[in-house]
Parts: C-alpha cells; sequence; structure tokens
DNA sequence: TGACCGGAAGAGAACGATTGCCGAGTTTGG
DNA sequence: CCAAACTCGGCAATCGTTCTCTTCCGGTCA
C-alpha cells in the first residue's frame, strides 16, 4: 500500500501512461489496409474515398465503412509527393511581436483554411540573412506558395527573385519593386496624406515625422509620403528616424519636447503606431498635453491604438481586405503560374481620435 | 475601372513577366537529376550529401559541385515519407489576437527553429468545433507533435485524448487534467496571490474580480484563487465574468464605478491584461483616478501593459522560457513516446506598475 | 452471333529520398 | 601469396497516394 497524503497526482498519472501507450496503435490505418478489410484494391479504396471516379454502390459503402471502422486519414504527406502539392503556404513575417502583423496573420490564417491550405510559420526577426534562411527551408517544404513581407527592398532582392523563380510569392504589405511577384500593398502615400491633411485643417503645421529607417517599402514611402507633403504644406518640418518600436517613439518624443524652441513641432507624426505609442506614452510622463500642445498620429489602426490615453488618430489598414486578396492572388498565381504579375493597392481610411482632436470633439464635428 | 477605393498598376508590369516564365525551370532539381549530372548513381548522391557513409573525395567532389550547380534542395515531402517525419509541429491557439499568444508564438517558432523544426499555425478562434478539425488537419499533415493551448477544459478533451493518441502532444499555457499528456503551465494561483497581497500591502481590501467565463484551465484557476484568497482576506468581493476581453473590460469597469456604495470595489483584479486594459480606458473617460480613487491590476504583463495610462500592474508570465520548455519537452517526447507524462509549472513575477502604486512612488519605497 | 461499348475494378508505375544488401575492387595480415 | 577485412558504389525495396493502363463483364446493335 502507498503512503497517504503523497502524491496522489504522480499515481494517478503513471497508471494513466499505460493507456496513452496502448491507445497508440503506432500508425493511422493506410490505404492498403483498407483495403485488404474489404477486400478489394487499393485503387478502389482511393476511388471511392476521392469520388472522382465511379464505384458499384455496394462495394462503395462497405469501402466508407471500413475507412470510417479503422479511422482511415489520408495521409497528406504521400500525397503531396505524389500530387506536386502540400496545400501547405509558407507566410514569413518581419516582426511577428509588431500586433500590426498578428492581426493579418488571423486573417490569412482564415482565408487559408477557407481555401482548404495550411500555413507554414516563419519569422525572419527583420533579419535579411534569416530571411533568406526561412525562405529556402520553406521551398524544401515544397509549399505550394508563399506570402511574405519582405525585410528590405534593397536586400531581400536576392532572396525574393530566387524564391519567386521556384514557386508561386504574393508580397504582402510591404513590396520590393524590382522582383516580379504579385503584391498587395496599402497606400501609404494616400495615408500620411490624409493624416497630415487632417493635421492642418486643424490648424497644425510644425511636423516631426517620426520613422523607420531602412528600405522596407512601407518605412520609404511613408518617409517620402512626408517629405512631399511637408515641403509644400509645412511650416516647418523635420524627419527622425528610427525603428518601428515603442522604445524610440518614446526616445524620440523627449527629443521633440526639448528641442529648441524654433525647431520645437506642434504635431508628432509616427510612422506606425508603436511608435505612436510610446510618444504618447512619453509624452504623458513629461507632462506634455495631448492634443493641446502636440498631437500625435499613428499609422496602422492596431487594437491598441484605442486603447492610449488619449486614443490615438491613425490611419487604418484594411487588414482582412489585404489577407483575402494576398489569399486570393496566390491561390490564382498557383493555378496560372504563367499570368503577369499583378499590383493591388487598398486604401487606408482615416480614424480620427482624441490624439488630435480634444476629447469633448471627438465624436461630433471637425473643427473648422 | 472596377472596383472605387483600389487602383491597380497592370500594365507597367507586363513586361517583366516574361522575366518569370523564363526563370521558372519549373520544377527543382531531384537526386536523380544530380546523379545523372555526375554520372553515378542516385544511392551515391544521398550518401555524399547526408554524409552518413564514406564516399571517394574525388566523386563526393564532383557530387557536391553538381549538386550546388543544380541548385538541388532536398525535397522534404519524399525525405518525410520516407522516414516517417516531417520535422514539423503544429501550433493550435485559442485566440492569436490576444497580444500574449503572439509573443508566445515566436518565442516557439526560435525554439522549434533551433531544433530544425518547422511551425504549422492554427487558430482555432475559442471555438471547440474548429480546435477539433484544425487538430485533425494537422495530425492527417503528419505533423511530428502538436504543442496546444486548449480552448476549454470540458470540451476539448476528447479532441486532446485522440489527438495525444495518434501523435505527441504538449499542452501549453493551459492544460487539461483528464488528458494524459505533457503540459507547461504558469502557476496562475500563485500569480494571482501575488497581485492580490501587493494590493492588500497596498492597503486595499474590496475587490472585484473581473474574470473570463468558460473552462480554459487559466480561467478557472485564476477565478479559483481569487475567491479562496478573497474569501479569507477580503473586506468585501464579488466576482463579474465575461471574457478575455477589451471590450468586457470597458463594460465591467463601468459597472464597478456605478455600483451601489455598499458593493463598490477599491480594486479591479483582472483575469488578464487585456480586461485590465479595457477597464483603464474606461475608467479614464469616466474620470475615475487611478490608483487613487480605484487600483486596477492584469496577468500576463504583454507590451501593451506597459503603455496605457498609467502603466499597468501585473503578473509576468515568462513566456520565453514557457516556449522553451514547452519545445523541450515535445522533443523528448518525440524521442520517447512512451515516457511518462511530465507537467510543467513556471512560476510568474510580480511587475508593479502605476495602476496600483501612485507615481511619484513607483520607484521608491512601497506606502505603508 | 459477333463486334462494340461502357462501367467497374485491378495491376502497377510513378513521386523523390533513404537504406539494407550485395558485389567488385583494394588493402592488409598471416 | 592468399584469404580476410574493408571501401566504395549500385540495385532495388520502401514510404502511402494517385493515376494511367488493362482487363473483365454484361449489354446493345447490326
Amino acid at each position: 500500500m502507498d503512503r497517504p497524503g503523497r502524491h496522489r497526482a504522480g499515481a494517478g498519472r503513471a497508471e494513466r501512461t499505460a493507456h496513452v501507450s496502448q491507445g497508440k496503435d503506432a500508425r493511422p490505418a493506410t490505404l492498403r489496409e483498407v483495403a485488404e478489410a474489404v477486400g478489394c484494391s487499393v485503387a478502389t479504396v482511393s476511388r471511392v474515398l476521392a469520388g472522382d471516379r465511379p464505384v458499384g454502390p455496394e462495394l462503395a459503402r462497405r469501402v466508407q465503412e471500413a475507412a470510417r471502422e479503422l479511422g482511415y486519414l489520408p495521409n497528406q504527406v504521400a500525397r503531396a509527393l505524389r500530387s506536386r502539392s502540400t496545400a501547405t503556404v509558407g507566410l514569413v513575417l518581419p516582426q511577428i511581436t509588431n500586433p500590426f502583423f498578428p492581426a493579418l496573420m488571423r486573417e490569412v490564417e482564415h482565408a487559408l483554411h477557407d481555401q482548404g491550405r495550411a500555413l507554414l510559420l516563419a519569422d525572419s526577426a527583420d533579419d535579411p540573412a534569416l530571411e533568406a534562411e526561412r525562405i529556402e527551408l520553406l521551398i524544401a517544404r515544397q509549399v505550394d506558395g508563399l506570402i511574405v513581407a519582405p525585410v528590405d527592398q534593397e536586400h531581400s532582392t536576392r532572396t525574393l527573385a530566387k524564391a519567386a523563380a521556384r514557386v508561386p510569392v504574393v508580397l504582402l504589405d510591404r513590396c520590393v519593386d524590382v522582383v516580379q511577384a504579385d503584391a498587395v500593398t496599402v497606400d501609404n502615400t494616400a495615408g500620411i496624406r490624409l493624416l497630415l491633411e487632417h493635421l492642418k485643417s486643424l490648424g497644425h503645421s510644425r511636423f516631426w515625422f517620426l520613422g523607420a529607417a531602412g528600405d522596407a517599402s512601407a518605412a520609404v514611402e511613408r518617409r517620402a509620403a512626408f517629405q512631399e507633403w511637408a515641403a509644400r504644406h509645412a511650416a516647418f518640418w523635420r524627419v527622425e528616424l528610427g525603428d518601428f518600436s515603442v522604445g524610440f517613439g518614446q526616445h524620440a518624443a523627449a527629443r521633440a519636447v526639448t528641442a529648441a524652441a524654433a525647431h520645437r513641432p506642434d504635431a508628432l507624426v509616427c510612422a506606425n503606431d508603436l511608435i505612436a505609442a510610446g510618444a504618447l506614452q512619453r509624452l504623458r510622463e513629461l507632462g506634455v498635453s495631448v492634443p493641446g500642445e502636440l498631437a500625435v498620429t499613428g499609422f496602422d489602426d492596431i487594437d491598441l491604438a484605442s486603447l492610449t490615453s488619449p486614443c490615438l488618430t491613425t490611419v487604418r489598414q484594411p487588414n482582412r481586405e489585404l489577407a483575402a486578396e494576398a489569399a486570393r492572388m496566390l491561390a490564382a498565381r498557383i493555378q496560372q503560374p504563367e499570368a503577369s504579375a499583378r499590383a493591388v493597392r487598398l486604401t487606408p481610411t482615416l480614424v480620427a481620435r482624441g490624439s488630435t482632436v480634444a476629447l469633448e470633439s471627438a465624436q461630433g464635428s471637425r473643427a473648422l
């Protein structure tokens, strides 16, 4: 008899271990086993299950039954080898932890699942070398296609060109012009303009742009759009470069506040919501009133944007549509590998919140 | 032009299309092609590349070269069929958009990659039926193992038992007691106690617990831990149930504030950070001072927690360790399918921030 | 009655890599 | 100098499906 008060749990578990090994009938049933059980050929079983070619009703019934009884599950690996299609798509993202990407990922996952495809996920961690390695691996795994948000226009080119030569590729959210591949992106230029016009209409004219360095297309386009607009309409402007992170936002916001009066902005235009969230947080710490002394805008409209204080004015990326379109394009490209490449640009929409419009008027009319 | 709000850049691209089809040498090289190029047998090529058996140096060199030249990439599907191992693991998460999970996912992805395995991602969207379907699909794809954060103790049992009978399974973050499988979780009870002791030491005694309904183990354990502690130490307490979402936090916070004086809390203990963030946001809108009138705590320590206003006091889940441990356990279990199941519980740590400790004293001594 | 047709089912060859086994050639020890 | 050991390379089976050919059979039409 074992001792009382002692790990009941342990004992209880040991017992169930047996159950595990018992239930583990090594491998699941194969076509051949089903065929043997029924007493027909493998081909017939395959046909019944695929339903592609007629089979006698009586035999079909018996096959169905045997398959169910044996818990037959088609081995997708074998199927893939034979049919040259894994029904699997690789998704390569540059920074999983930027909440914009999980949101996108979720939509991609759903869209692909609706096509009956599975999603192989890879994180390139914003590193072109890692990106190349991951893509290579995905291709070795015979993915039917790749959806990639490239790390960098410059350094991702070779990798993507090589990948696109072997397998259908759709660029998502960021594009690389040189590479010939389908692309679904958002119109960053339009987005930045929406924000700037919005700020201008509220009377702002002195802008700092907190952007990301590097050659990612989103970063480049947003930067360029700002510069182009600001050069024409701003009383004063300046570009600060860092990365798409909260930390950079905090840092840059502090600099903006302590800048010499001649350089001080009345609005911070941030290249994404993370930067903006960091900025807001630091400004709050420093006791700067937003939007009173300084307005702040973001880009993406991640969930977090409506939780900061004040809530963040930003531009919404239609990520369900982005994902759906990417999935659709990829499917089309898989069917028609030789079709000419398409580039789709979706238009973002302005979401005005408390970081530009004072609270009491947030709901109501837009001032001026 | 087709749909409004979207414009396509088709024309300028047609030119490069030729380049695509040209570069697409249909399928990548196979072992056989390399063998033909070199003029030896397939087996030899395989051996050179695997390096498992010695091959003459001259021949080996020629094989290497031909392989490189032809851009040979081993077909993992064929390899998997033969070796009965896909080097792929399925990760099933209940809600991708809860930022806690992407953070975990990232770590899992890295840990698995270090083992040379790839990650097949599935979102069960908090729906047991969907969860079952996704798991079935992953198994059909011959994953070497599954890491699952189950939707619900009750409804996931059957699914998981079936899955565990076919393939190694590790439960992550949430567990299901009845099922015999390895599990890596955090000590939710300890976490809640840390928070409650912290609040008590600050002089709070009237608690509302904003928890998630349902049978997910994390939800149950946190709820139970609260009740057990509160019954002994609280002057007043109450449990409100909703789900792990911002929306519920907002809703419940509003109720807390408008409750009759006798039921009003001086602290909101939230079952995760999203609920807490929602609560903070609503409280701010309602002009309730935090932590002055009402303290708020979360659970998880997602990135967002340090960006709310005030910053959120919470309990940190060690998600790198969780992920690493899960990956390690799964690897062990894949090697030793019959070993008895282990359950690992990691301890969370308290992160005290502005939502419980007034700003100026945040750094310094703990009041009282 | 014989040629023909079409449905139903089987035989067997892929798909691409791994691996056990065998044989031919080379070394080595007695 | 011969046998035994050892190297190196090829043949062929295998993993589980799919799919193309055949084969077989009953029925129809001339």
